[in-house]
DNA sequence: TACCAGTCAATAGT
DNA sequence: ACTATTGACTGGTA
């Protein structure tokens, strides 16, 4: 079994480049500036240690609007000041400033190779490669980086390529990293002068230059391992040593074990991809894991960008004279899709081209005839990158910020056959491996594992171990790694009371995590999601576990998330790699024979921690807890500011009424793409922000989408081009109707009579106002809400089967309202007249094992959302009627002014949306299954 | 700029 | 103490 697995294949890392010289003028700096910039540079070492690894994205973001927090407490914010200070040199035009910066990395990296080329480091013991440069130096770089990035986001350097506002800095880490392969690599070959994979992003820099190092250093297969997760490690949020012990902490250990071998319970995932996925994947992780030190680093090309990016030569142009522009498109999208990687690192990775340029050229790629000799360029780097092997893994790394040269180091795996384990390898002896390809992945896992788990203070994995019940524990691939732990704990406690949502530490931190499972993501064909959700819930049911921890521990997510991909697994072709991701994740963990005990383990480790703290006293161990507290010391805290306090507070979410949501709904089944206008007249409509109504309709119709795979509901929220604009008159009726309908319902089911009706009245009675045209809605009342009195909130019936959201959709097309009624009626028919039925009462959505053969439907069928059954004709003819009253503001957008009673609206012409492919590429998702549509006709409203 | 995917995290419900 | 729901975000694409 093993050894279909196991992979052969050897990935060839040698990458060739030709060492550019990216010699920059010695150029003469700003002695003013230079100072400034070193001098930060060695303010960024934060006291505590190493540089945050958020530095530089909390740095990006101070670009933008977003420091409302100032946390007192947060280490970051001094560092942050200390930036902002910066821009006292502001007086100084920034082209220069930029230049400066250039040229001072220039002479650093100059000055590092020389040094090493002195040294000369002929690979004797220690891995010449990568050494880390002095800190000093790293830290230069970095704050060079960082002002670069500030000062030409846009990139209007000349010779800089347009840098990301984010981290990426591809062109001075290319230049760096150049100059080092240079004085390392040995070996180069002129060749593949253009593409340059293995630039890092910014964070890759300092991974390089710490992390590489550090594990090469110790690089005992053993200390490897532990200390693997260096480069992971180092981005790790820093735990204080105090906190740690708090519960989380104890997830580290679960990281490591290495099971059994049998990776996966389908077949897919072994046999089926035996061979080639699977080998690759494989492969991949051999190089990714054991690589013991050997600088293999891939050729030193480097260019990194466009202007960087070194022409490409008459030779090239004269070996590709004549290519298929679309084949080879065709083939880079596949790729590009595969591995999730993004058109931006491919575009500046590779072409040198910015993202939108890289859409555009991969949208309507010219044929070559057509193309100017500058502009065949991309195309040859396009045909070189498809040729080469070893470039899809450099980006991929890179995309991941896994140091390239782990990618690269490949060779030593080439030979190993694949059944007998690579034992040989250097690999850890650690724990007893399983074989081969097994053993790597789990090795990987580890190594994240162990780097993550800081230190592995938990370190012994806990022993003992029931098998959940359900399962075998068959499958040899190790525990997933949970770094999040460490995540989670930096974020709940308080930390930083950073107003954003995530920290964007966290968000890092995701990143550089898994790298292997994102290969695995990848490379699988096909898993099969609900099978694992299945076995995953009843392990943890059978075990008392709960998302929660099972979550935070295992797959690195929160509670809800957890809940939401057990309840609502995504078939595996709808997912991109990133959503694949904790499938990977809870696949490994099905296999890892420990897994129940380990997460056991960490549940009493968590409750007697909690205990702990409680017995302590409520002293000051405070923060620590998982919850709580942040708020209550904000109003305890004698925090002066009151704006200080405010902002950090705990955001309260919008909860939307009863009212509200049938609103909602309801313009949603009018118009599931509404414009600007329409998403203003609502928000003002509903006393909500447009904001809070843009973020409706786009969850609904993801969610309408998701739930999509089992079969009935959901239609897809396809964008009717044919559709009536939407009406605010007929929004407005057919919302009193459905509010109506409600009040009805509720008092019927209930026996109870409202009390009042207010809404009720209220409504109705400017419904019939309305509808005669006497009022022109902007005079309607409006309650503090701002319209319609959707505020009495209406208790929702907790009968059974209730249909909630998306019951409401229906044809309004107005086109073809005609055949929709008819449509319509006849529920069960086949017309896919998008009716949503109510949701089947909670069937385990899980658990439809045929969203596999769904057919995506022809795009043609589209449903029309329209509103129910209801007579819509006669609604829209009152409304046609009516229209003339139309609130100006919004009725001037949507409708056309000249012709107000037609109809069938003559509808704006809407923005055609090409469904667009998910990135798992071969699934374009707004299509439906027809089944689905079928099923959906029906449904027990009546309007 | 508008939209999609994935998530988080506050809430609601058991 | 859990799980489910859901408004809001981040990052990526066309």
């Amino acid at each position: 079994y093993v050894c279909n697995v196991v992979v052969v294949l050897s990935i060839v890392g040698t990458k060739d480049g030709t060492g550019a010289v990216f010699g920059r003028p010695e150029g003469e700096g700003d002695d003013r500036l230079t100072h400034a910039i070193l001098s930060e540079a060695h303010m960024m070492k934060t006291p505590t240690g190493p540089p945050h690894n958020d530095d530089s994205r909390s740095n990006e973001d101070s670009s933008s609007p977003r420091t409302q927090c100032p946390s007192p407490f947060s280490n970051k914010d001094s560092s942050q000041n200390r930036r902002l200070k910066k821009y006292e040199n502001d007086d100084i035009p920034q082209e220069k400033v930029a230049r400066i910066y250039q040229e001072e990395l220039a002479k650093i990296m100059t000055r590092r190779v020389e040094d090493i080329r002195r040294e000369g480091f002929p690979g004797g013991g220690m891995p010449p490669h990568m050494e880390r440069p002095p800190e000093d130096i790293r830290m230069a770089l970095e704050a060079y980086h960082r002002e670069l990035a500030k000062i030409q986001p846009g990139g209007n350097i000349p010779n800089l390529h347009n840098l990301p506002a984010m981290p990426h800095f591809p062109n001075l880490l290319a230049l760096q990293q150049q100059a080092m392969q240079q004085a390392q690599n040995q070996q180069m070959n002129g060749s593949g002068a253009v593409q340059d994979l293995s630039l890092p992003k910014d964070k890759n820099a300092k991974m390089n230059g710490m992390t590489d190092s550090d594990k090469d250093r110790s690089m005992d297969a053993e200390e490897a391992i532990r200390h693997a997760g260096s480069a992971f490690s180092l981005v790790r949020p820093k735990l204080e040593p105090g906190q740690q012990s708090t519960g989380s902490s104890a997830s580290s250990p679960l990281g490591n074990a290495i099971l059994p071998p049998a990776i996966t319970p389908n077949e897919d995932f072994s046999s089926s991809a035996a061979a080639s996925p699977l080998q690759r994947m494989a492969s991949i992780t051999n190089s990714l894991i054991s690589q013991p030190s050997n600088p293999p680093h891939h050729p030193p090309v480097q260019r990194s960008m466009k202007a960087v990016l070194p022409p490409i030569t008459q030779q090239q142009f004269d070996l590709f004279n004549n290519l298929n522009t679309e084949d080879i498109v065709r083939r880079v999208k596949e790729a590009l899709s595969q591995y999730s990687i993004s058109q931006r690192l491919f575009g500046e990775s590779v072409l040198g081209l910015s993202q939108g340029s890289v859409s555009d050229l991969l949208a309507r790629p010219k044929p070559w005839h057509m193309l100017t000799q500058k502009g065949r360029e991309p195309f040859i780097r396009m045909k070189m990158f498809l040729e080469d092997d070893n470039a899809v893994h450099k980006l991929v790394a890179s995309q991941y910020k896994i140091a390239p040269e782990k990618l690269m180091r490949t060779g030593n795996y080439s030979g190993a056959p694949a059944c007998p384990p690579n034992m040989n390898k250097p690999m850890p002896p650690t724990q007893k491996m399983i074989s081969d390809a097994t053993s790597l992945l789990s090795k990987m896992q580890q190594e994240q594992l162990l780097g993550a788990g800081h230190l592995g203070h938990l370190g012994q994995p806990t022993p003992l171990l029931l098998t959940p019940p359900g399962f075998p524990p068959h499958h040899a691939v190790t525990l997933p790694p949970q770094h999040h732990d460490n995540n989670n704990k930096e974020r709940k406690p308080p930390p930083p009371p950073q107003p954003h949502h995530q920290p964007p530490v966290m968000r890092n931190l995701h990143q550089h995590i898994s790298p292997s499972v994102y290969e695995m993501a990848a490379l699988t064909q096909d898993l099969d999601t609900q099978t694992i959700t299945t076995k995953i819930k009843e392990a943890l049911l059978a075990n008392n576990i709960g998302q929660k921890i099972f979550g935070e521990a295992v797959l690195g997510l929160s509670q809800g998330s957890v809940s939401e991909l057990l309840s609502k697994p995504k078939p595996w072709h709808m997912l991109s790699i990133k959503g694949r991701e904790p499938f990977i994740r809870m696949q490994l963990w099905l296999s890892d024979a420990h897994n129940i005990d380990r997460l056991q383990a960490l549940k009493n480790e968590r409750r007697e921690a909690s205990k702990r703290r409680r017995s302590s006293g409520p002293g000051q161990d405070n923060s620590s807890d998982t919850s709580s507290n942040d708020t209550s010391e904000f109003y305890h805290s004698s925090s002066p500011g009151p704006n200080t306090g405010a902002p950090c507070a705990k955001k309260q979410r919008v909860l939307f009424s009863e009212e509200q949501k049938e609103a909602l709904r309801l313009a949603f089944a009018l118009d599931p793409y509404p414009n600007m206008p329409t998403i203003e007249f609502l928000a003002a409509e509903l006393g909500l922000s447009s904001r809070t109504i843009t973020n409706w309709f786009h969850n609904h119709r993801m969610r309408l989408k998701q739930q999509a795979p089992h079969g009935l509901p959901a239609e897809p929220p396809a964008r009717d081009q044919s559709a009536a604009p939407f009406d605010p008159v007929q929004f407005r009726l057919l919302l009193n109707q459905r509010l109506l309908e409600l009040q009805k319902e509720r008092m019927g089911l209930a026996g109870v009579p409202l009390p009042y009706p207010p809404y009720f009245a209220a409504n109705s009675n400017l419904a019939a106002l309305i509808g005669r045209g006497l009022i022109p809605p902007e005079d309607q009342v409006k309650d503090q809400s701002g319209g319609l009195d959707l505020s009495m909130p209406l208790k929702r019936e907790p009968d059974g089967d209730d249909f909630e959201d998306d019951d409401v959709e229906s044809n309004l097309g107005s086109e073809d309202s005609l055949d929709e009624e008819s449509k319509t009626e006849p529920k069960a028919a086949s017309t896919p007249a998008g009716r949503s039925s109510r949701r089947k009462p909670a069937a385990p959505q899980w658990v439809n094992p045929d969203w596999q053969d769904e057919k995506p439907r022809n795009p043609d069928e589209v449903i029309i959302n329209g509103v129910c059954v209801m007579r819509s004709d006669d609604f829209r003819r009152e409304a046609e009627e009516t229209v003339r009253v139309e609130p100006s503001p919004v009725a001037r957008e949507t409708s056309p002014a000249g012709t107000p009673g037609v109809s069938p609206a003559p509808a704006t012409p809407r923005t055609p949306r090409t469904p667009h492919t998910p990135r798992p590429s071969h699934t374009p998702d707004d299509v439906i299954p027809e089944d689905k549509i079928k099923a959906e006709t029906d449904d027990g409203w009546e309007y």
